[in-house]
DNA sequence: TTGTAGGCGTTATCAT
DNA sequence: ATGATAACGCCTACAA
């Protein structure tokens, strides 16, 4: 591989010394221009680019941030993250940060990758998915003064970590408020909702947000409509199933989750109106609604926030439902 | 954010020099294993770590790979590249490597990339995906000497870039085969193949396992069963309405892709047996077979073929059908 | 076996 | 506005 050329080389070229070079590349403003013209000129002709690990070992900076890429998520859902690291990198990269991939069995596993991260200087902010009740890494963090937002709220927290978990977030109830709402509109009174069991801050939240919609209608009676299943990749007859269950049957279903209206879509068949959660391109493929995640905002946001100092520490963004 | 201890804090706690220090760490072998304990120890009271940029700028190398996310990719097969990257970064960081993330819209953004990537020594080598015919990437990173490894084939070149050149790959001819021969032992004579459009090296190879099985079971007559559908992720009622429309009716269907094979699956029903590629959770929860890539393997050639300097440049891995 | 000296490429500080 | 000097943390000679 060729040997790449330095400031040194660019100086001597340009006729100036290495730090106008550096001014140049960092702070033009205080260049003269007719100086700066002949620097960058040097810069063109030789191909130069900084050396990356020598500006972070001056600047102490990495300018790199690490996204966990998790094990677990049921893989249907899994492009989720896919294109949420897509628009992350994407974004990144115009603000000159780099994505640093990490994987961790579990949550001790992954705070010890934190430590290396951190210590070896490879990272200087992190990106965490998939936060849940009782998150150990939250704490982690804020005790060790690390730089980092989540993709997901700190459910059941409200004190004092507060300021200090910065957090950017989808408001999945205000999505399956909407779904709801159209079906209703529709002229559908009998819409199930297919959800996970009562205990997870995001089926909850999604929950609520069907519930809210129905008590606006008037409709009070959801006795038999609130379906919670366990899911189950090997069998997602499971919702399928307590859907075909319901009688009288349901004019229609909002579901916690593209694979659940799977499930949903295939018991039912494609004459009983089913909206999914995160549009994936299962939905799109099986033409049955859904909601989704603004995922390139999400990832701006999360970006904002990382850079930041002060200010708005957190920022709930509405998804949007996608009619089919 | 803390202070991080350098090689010189550790040197004085343990009263030796910085240098014995980088030798415990770097060469323990030529250190007099009483020295070496004590060194460690302050390592360990300290809890120092090497500076990774530090290292890296004096060493002139980032042990560091970078991977495209790309952008296209149906989603459905796109969790395989999830699957893969999953592999990857957990066998990476075993051997000391970090991984990573960058996108491009195209070949020629995507060879910007690769300039900025290696000038600035963030990264020491490359894994790509997604090769295809006449992929001008290779010649470029062959010709600026940088090392990379692909997954998948250089489909049609077999000249002089050929040594230059390493990669990994899945058989999908012989997966086909598997896939075939498993149908006909059943019992299965009229036996379709859904597949892409003749003219990609990965559709064609598999085109050509499911021939072969069938010629070798003397079934030659292969009129009307070859069936090849442009993939439209809005509209998987191609493959299906292909399917559907065979007359006489197939025994059982072999896909080039799971999304494929989820048409076939929803036009034919449960009873017609079907087998898609790349066992993906839509599959798993279908209940429909698959041929699953060992990516596992895949990641571990791949480093494996990065990490080398000579030998063998290229493996082809077998993959596994799975029955269900 | 251990220590000394120098430099990787960059930028911050302080002169000029 | 520009330049000289030093230092970021590490490693590779080479010397002791």
């Amino acid at each position: 591989m060729r040997r790449l050329p330095t400031v040194s080389d660019v100086a001597e070229v340009a006729g100036v010394s290495r730090q106008t070079v550096s001014n140049v590349l960092n702070t033009p403003a205080i260049v003269r221009p007719e100086t700066r013209e002949r620097v960058q000129e040097a810069i063109a002709s030789l191909g130069y680019r900084p050396h990356a690990s020598a500006r972070r070992l001056r600047t102490r900076r990495s300018s790199t941030i690490g996204v966990r890429l998790d094990p677990g998520t049921d893989g249907m859902s899994g492009s989720l993250l896919d294109r949420f690291l897509h628009a992350l990198v994407e974004r990144a990269d115009r603000s000159g940060l780099r994505v640093l991939l990490y994987t961790a069995a579990d949550e001790d596993a992954e705070i010890a990758v934190f430590e290396r991260l951190l210590d070896g200087a490879d990272v200087d902010a992190l990106v965490l998915t998939s936060t849940h009740y009782g998150d150990r890494r939250i704490p982690w963090l804020v005790e060790h003064d690390v730089r980092f937002v989540t993709f997901g709220r700190p459910w059941g927290e409200h004190d004092t970590t507060d300021r200090s978990h910065r957090w950017v977030d989808v408001d999945g109830r205000a999505g399956l408020h909407a779904g709801t709402t159209s079906l209703l509109e529709q002229g559908a009174r009998r819409i199930a909702f297919l959800g996970w069991p009562v205990g997870s801050g995001t089926g909850d939240d999604r929950r609520n947000g069907w519930r809210q919609a129905m008590r606006e209608a008037g409709i009070t009676d959801l006795a038999g409509l609130d379906l919670q299943v366990e899911e189950d990749p090997q069998d997602l007859g499971r919702g399928g199933r307590a859907v075909a269950g319901l009688e009288p049957a349901p004019d229609a279903v909002v579901c916690a989750s593209d694979s659940l209206a799977l499930g949903a879509r295939l018991a039912l068949g494609p004459d009983v109106p089913v909206i999914g959660y995160d549009d994936t391109p299962l939905a799109r493929a099986l033409g049955f609604a859904s909601i989704a995640q603004p995922l390139d905002e999400v990832a701006a946001a999360v970006l904002d926030l990382i850079g930041s100092d002060e200010g708005v520490h957190h920022r709930l963004l509405t998804p949007r439902l996608v009619q089919r």
